[in-house]
DNA sequence: ATTGTGTGTCAACAGGTGTTGGCATACGGT
DNA sequence: ACCGTATGCCAACACCTGTTGACACACAAT
C-alpha cells in the first residue's frame, strides 16, 4: 500500500507521505473528519501542514487516501456453512483492533458524505459479494448483507465510539459466542425463524 | 418537555427558546456538533445568535438541551415473554422515526465526547433497567442490554446515517421479522445456542 | 560547476467559528 | 405614567480553519 504500485524511481518524499497518512488515520480515528485539523496531523508527522496539500491536494483528498480499505473478507469456501457466522465475527473483530483506519471511516462517516459513502461501497459492495458466494438465493443477498452489516457496524460503535461499558468488556471469544448466531440467521437463515 | 417543571410565571421567550431547540435538533441530526453552527441554528429559528448563547449559554450547553431524551420504553409486563424482541424492535423503528433527536445523538456520539457520554447514559440506565425486569440472571443484564444496544444501534446506524440501500429499503414489519429474533436471544437466550 | 527538480519551511490570506458587550425597544407591575 | 426587566439586534473580538505563494535548501544529472 505504501509501495507505488508504477514502477516509478521511488520518490525521496514516500517517508514522508507514510507519516501523514498514519498520522492522519490516528487523528481521524481519534477526533473524527471536523476535529482532525490539517495542523495537527503535520504536527503528528513533523512536518509543515503546507505539506500535506502539495501531496493530497486537500483535506478530503487527505481523507480518501487515508480511508483507503479492504475487509480482506476471508474464503468462506472450505468452512462449514454452519461456521460462517463466528468465523466472521471472529475476523471482523481482529480486523478492527488491528488496523485503526475502520474506526476512523465509522467515526468519519458520521458527519461527512464522503465518509459514508465509502463506507456504503465497503459493505455493499466487498460484503455484498462475500454473501453472494454463499449460494443462497440471489434475490436475498443485498439484504441478508445490509443486516450483517448492521450487526458488525453495531458492534463496532457500541465497543469503539460509544464505548459502552459491557461491549467494551466483553471478551472477543465470548462476544463470538453471542454474536455469531445472529450473522448465521442473518447469513443463512429465514426470518421470524 | 416544552413547558416550564416549575410552576414560574410563562416567560414571554418560550416561543423562541423552543424554536431553537427545534432548529438546533434538526441541525445537529443533519450536519452532527461540529458541522451544526450556532449561527444556521440561529437563522433557521429567525433570531440572531447572540440570543442562543443567552438562553442556552454555551453550544455545549445547546445541545445538552436538545439531547434530553428518553427511550420511552414500554412497560413489557403483559407481553408474552416470547414477544419481547418483535415489541421492542417496533418500539424502537417508531422512536427513531417520530424524533429526530435520537439521529442528532447518533451523529454527535460519533464525535462530540459529551455526546457519547450521554448516549451511554440513555443506553446503559434506561435499557439496562427494561432489560433487569425481565426477571434473567441479574449477573448478565448489563451484558444483555448491551448486545441489544449493538444491535438497535447498528440498525439505526446502518439505516438512518450511512444509508446503506438494502437497510432503507426493509419495510418495519420485514425489519421486525429479521431483528426480533436476534433481541430475543439477546434477552432471554444463552450464548453459543 | 551548473542547472533543474524535488523537498521542506515560513508567513500570510480569506473566511468562518463561538462568544461577548452595548444598545434599543417592548413588556408587566406599581 | 413610570420604572425595572426581559427580549431582541448589531457589531465586534479573538481564535482557528483550509489553503496558497514565495523563498531556501538538497540532491541528481549534465
Amino acid at each position: 500500500m505504501t509501495a507505488p504500485a508504477h514502477p516509478t524511481r521511488p520518490r525521496r518524499s514516500d517517508v514522508t507521505r507514510a507519516a501523514i497518512l498514519r498520522a492522519a488515520r490516528e487523528r481521524f480515528a481519534a477526533d473524527g473528519y471536523e476535529r482532525a485539523t490539517i495542523r495537527a496531523i503535520a504536527a503528528d508527522a513533523r512536518i509543515d501542514p503546507s505539506m500535506v496539500m502539495r501531496y493530497y491536494g486537500s483535506k478530503e483528498g487527505l481523507f480518501a487516501a487515508a480511508a483507503e480499505f479492504d475487509l480482506r473478507l476471508p474464503d468462506l469456501t472450505d468452512v462449514p456453512p454452519g461456521r460462517f457466522g463466528a468465523v466472521l465475527v471472529r475476523h471482523f473483530l481482529a480486523r478492527w483492533d488491528g488496523d485503526e483506519t475502520l474506526v476512523a471511516l465509522l467515526r468519519a462517516a458520521s458527519t461527512n458524505p464522503g465518509a459514508a459513502e465509502r463506507m456504503r461501497g465497503i459493505f455493499a459492495d466487498q460484503l455484498t459479494a462475500a454473501v453472494a458466494t454463499f449460494g443462497t438465493d440471489p434475490a436475498t443477498t443485498a439484504r441478508r448483507a445490509g443486516l450483517v452489516a448492521s450487526q458488525i457496524l453495531g458492534l463496532a460503535f457500541t465497543r469503539y465510539i460509544v464505548r459502552l461499558p459491557p461491549m467494551v468488556e466483553l471478551d472477543p471469544e465470548e462476544m463470538v459466542s453471542w454474536v455469531a448466531p445472529t450473522l448465521q440467521r442473518y447469513l443463512t437463515g429465514q426470518p421470524d425463524s
